[in-house]
DNA sequence: GTTAGCACTCTAAGCCAGTGAGTGCTAACA
DNA sequence: TGTTAGCACTCACTGGCTTAGAGTGCTAAC
């Protein structure tokens, strides 16, 4: 079906796209790329890869575009792996390496520095973070009737929520701990969602049995459920939103709103974040399943790293973004990374 | 100088405008508004309000638009205080008390519920954050050689980090109380930059007096300076982004790119946020100091809620933007809130 | 001081022809 | 049979030109 050339010129295509965001004739790849045809022999074959879908032609007589279909094509069989220069890999190691111990922080300076590397826009966010489990219990009071509650959980993340507990007024610090201790002793391991069902409709003497008093326990347990599981609590990372709007293909206005607009909506990236199977991911324009986002192209990847699972992470640029790049920088991330000895 | 008719037709062209971004002619004037006067008679009105520098004309033959001495005098002598609907000013007051208790999420809720009410783009931050000072210290063991760092301020905010202590490996939860204890009494009421400024070359003997490893006890200081007085610390919440394209004078992708990078760099957010000394105040196009910025209107102010000062705001959008409303939202967020009684 | 009238200005929109990049097709060539 | 040269054709883009419309400034009359 696809010969060797037909594969070079659809490479041509697809590279000078990349740069130019141009459409691009028969004569141009002739001269630009040394495939030892004539213009005329490259008009066929481009002529083919029309039929077959690979690119099409945005009228008459221009010249050719990649097409989803083709960019598809690349992506998953002709492009090259590519590989950072010592610099930028060295800069993507300390981001990473300074903040390994705090997801909140790691997230940040991740997508700050993927989108500095690639100049496209990032996303991040720990979706997973709506079925950690907790691990301690930790309450401390703030001022007269009013607590900080501290939760710790088995992926060693730390949430926090200041309330109100107007019942525990005059509460100190031990008797707090002590309250802590209990709590941690009968809800850790519970998820936010198991808290919930746990808790729906529990009697007064329930309470009294773990030895807390059921007018501070019912507003903790509440508090620490929500903290847990309330999807408010996936916290969305973006960087680099100006990038977008660069690409000429947003000069068109409506695209860019629509853009800008979907990376606001909270609900619409935890979706895009949550659906991958597999550790890199390449998602072409139309494939995409939300409508604001089809002019774009999103490569998600999971943030895995020395083992252990962060979160996820979206790159969002245009259909004619340089998918070997940007695959290359995450491939990258998922390296070992450990300080160096010495 | 103005006398009463050049502010009512000044007042005109600024209503006219701020709804359709059109300049705005003198027939026009004298047909929607019924001044009593002649298109004539607006017409030589407006020919003084041009030399005065009220108004100016795009080109020598359009009608005229509000220059930004124009909105100033506006804002500052003409402009009618609004009040909310009752929907709106309920929409707004739950926003508020919902969340009165735990900064982060007030800020939040509240800058997105400003930038639905007012349909341009709100940013809100606690820039003070950086001056806490502690009032709190919380150590719990996480895991092994791990413990998570909880600070309370005396702004009764919670910050939390979680570092490696490889020292302290082994430490369990009543040591790290008692470590907890010893570091509040000793660190209590200290700002980042005191404790940094404390702590400069302190000898391990210095550590031996108060009772802890000085292998533990460096990093953690540290820790807590840092988590207190970085300016990376200060949380920026961001709101309506899209809002602000969707405005004509921003349909130039120049301005639109000026302005999305600028709601990109902290640093400038920052000095935005910081730099009022009223408790509503409108900087009007080219006053911005922020050069990304000169195409905007921004209105700042303080949230100062109950009594208690929580942060600042700044809402932008185009010098045409609506003073009127935004400044009686701003009035409206700092009014006294409490639950209903009953 | 106000108004009607009029000439003038300038933008925006529409139209048209010319240009150039690119195509598809055909016929000739190796 | 695959490749190439040649040529007619298509179509977006550009620049010049015209027209319509909104608005101004000025003058003279009320």
């Amino acid at each position: 079906m696809l010969n060797r050339r037909k594969i070079k010129i659809l490479e041509a295509i697809i590279n000078d796209y990349i740069e130019s965001a141009e459409p691009i004739g028969s004569r141009t790849i002739a001269r630009k790329y040394d495939l030892g045809v004539s213009s005329a022999t490259i008009r066929n074959e481009m002529s083919d890869l029309e039929e077959m879908g690979y690119i099409v032609a945005p009228h008459a007589s221009s010249g050719r575009v990649p097409s989803d279909k083709g960019y598809r094509l690349y992506v998953d069989e002709v492009m090259p792996k590519r590989r950072l220069t010592n610099q930028q890999a060295e800069f993507l190691k300390q981001s990473i390496l300074q903040n390994l111990n705090q997801v909140d922080l790691l997230m940040h300076e991740l997508s700050r520095a993927i989108s500095l590397l690639t100049n496209y826009t990032t996303v991040a966010a720990d979706i997973m973070a709506q079925r950690h489990k907790i691990k301690h219990i930790q309450l401390v009071p703030v001022d007269d009737g009013i607590f900080a509650l501290m939760l710790i959980t088995d992926q060693n993340t730390v949430k926090n929520r200041v309330l109100p507990l107007p019942e525990a007024s005059g509460v100190g610090l031990t008797t707090a701990a002590r309250i802590s201790a209990e709590l941690t002793r009968i809800l850790g391991g519970a998820s936010g969602d198991e808290l919930n069902n746990l808790f729906i409709g529990v009697t007064e003497q329930r309470f009294m049995d773990l030895h807390i008093n059921p007018d501070i326990a019912a507003p903790l347990i509440a508090a620490i459920s929500e903290a847990l599981s309330s999807a408010d609590n996936v916290q969305i990372y973006t960087s680099g939103v100006k990038n977008i709007l660069d690409f000429p293909e947003f000069a068109n206005l409506e695209k860019a709103r629509a853009i800008v607009g979907a990376l606001e909506e909270k609900d619409g990236l935890i979706t895009l974040l949550a659906d991958n199977s597999e550790d890199i991911q390449v998602v072409i324009g139309a494939e995409n399943e939300n409508t604001m986002l089809q002019d774009c192209s999103i490569i998600k990847a999971k943030i895995r790293i020395n083992e252990h699972f962060f979160g996820n992470i979206a790159i969002i640029g245009p259909t004619r973004m340089d998918y070997s790049q940007v695959v290359s920088v995450l491939r990258n991330m998922a390296f070992e990374h450990k300080e160096e000895e010495g």
